[in-house]
DNA sequence: ACCGCAATGTTGACGGTGTTCACATTGAGT
DNA sequence: ACTCAATGTGAACACCGTCAACATTGCGGT
């Protein structure tokens, strides 16, 4: 038999899993996208792999590793939609907007994997240099847009750096506060993106008189 | 003796404390300021005031309840500290200026009860009335701000509301971010607000060719 | 083909947590 | 002075993350 790896469950009868870490980052995934980051029990994301509690701990050092991992995937993932999104629609001014639409529609899609993203839930001294490093590409998707869309003139040739910091501020908070409903009711998160974005290009100082 | 507020510990030998519920309020925030949100322990803030741990259930329905209180009690006065820059600095311009650079100072400076006030921690469904509440009147001070200063014809006349939304997620994104470590090493979080402000007000786009 | 060993999974236990319930103590109003 | 609702207590429960001792397995060297 050629291929080993098992993704769901540990087949009865079976001690060794085939690829456990895996498994568990999925099924831990799973359970945050369904049921929120405190329904996250180890017991549980065993009995669903059916595997003991403490198997765990032979893959991450203890829950928040496990965390910490699911953030970095969703950094993964996170990343490549905003290149797509940047790249899909021809880049410039339509892939800037793009890339911003594409950013609060990721979070608002999976909530609870965004709130993992960022810290709540595990401790930053465990953040491990390898969700740095996925958060920090995510990061540099856009600032690299920006470095484009500067050459192109078409954007400020203010320090990229401090320019994305902004942008990505702005679409975080609209996301942060859209997940936690605290925008007030009836309010349209996806309309509230567009009006910024244009905000954003021209900014919201009344026509010079 | 005619007044009977104890805010501190309980009086040893003294069955009833007097306003326990405030001082349950006192020291949570403490705690949480000093120790972080993961640490607040209903144990521990009991031992503090020198009383049981369950009295805590007589003032509040349960952990999040307590979260809530704490919420509520930064929302008050996180408004009352952009209402007082708004005017302490004149209003117009500069008192927009001042209130973004007062709300990400108050969430740098406390940034563990900031974290509190966003979810982290309880459950929206435990938002009661009055956290809402407070959280919509801090709301209202930008808003009304916004307002003002389109009356002046300083501000595009765009819908206030969006407006408002559209810099709270701004201001909020920095917060959080600052607060959670994200931005890159080095990032001065307060010249990133200033340089922020500046560009909300002009936009990023290049000047017309 | 065997064997030893490192890797992987299991079981039982421990301390800590939020929460509940029956009970104790008090103060305020009649 | 008496009642009763309000407030505080203590023991108990279920659950959680974590660990240490043990069981089982697959793999590399001979």
């Amino acid at each position: 038999m050629a291929n080993a790896r098992r993704l769901a469950r540990k087949p009865v009868n079976q001690y060794h899993h085939g690829d456990l870490r895996r498994a568990l980052l999925e099924a831990a995934l799973r359970t945050i996208q369904k049921q929120g980051v405190h329904a996250l029990t180890l017991r549980a994301v065993g009995d669903e792999l059916g595997v003991s509690r403490s198997a765990l701990y032979r893959h991450f050092a203890d829950k928040s590793a496990l965390l910490a991992a699911v953030a970095r995937e969703g950094f993964r993932t996170l990343r490549r939609e905003l290149q797509q999104a940047w790249e899909h629609a021809g880049k410039g001014r339509a892939g800037l907007d793009a890339m911003g639409d594409a950013y609060v529609r990721f979070a608002i899609a999976q909530p609870s994997h965004y709130r993992v993203m960022f810290g709540s839930g595990f401790e930053r001294e465990a953040a491990d240099a390898e969700l740095i490093e996925e958060g920090t590409r995510a990061f540099l998707t856009l600032m690299n847009a920006l470095i484009e869309e500067q050459q192109q003139g078409r954007v400020r040739p203010d320090d990229p750096e401090q320019l994305a910091n902004f942008i990505w501020s702005l679409v975080h908070g609209i996301a942060m506060l859209a997940i936690d409903g605290a925008f007030r009711p009836g309010t349209d998160a996806q309309a509230l993106t567009r009006f910024a974005l244009e905000r954003l290009r021209t900014g919201i100082a009344a026509a010079l008189a």
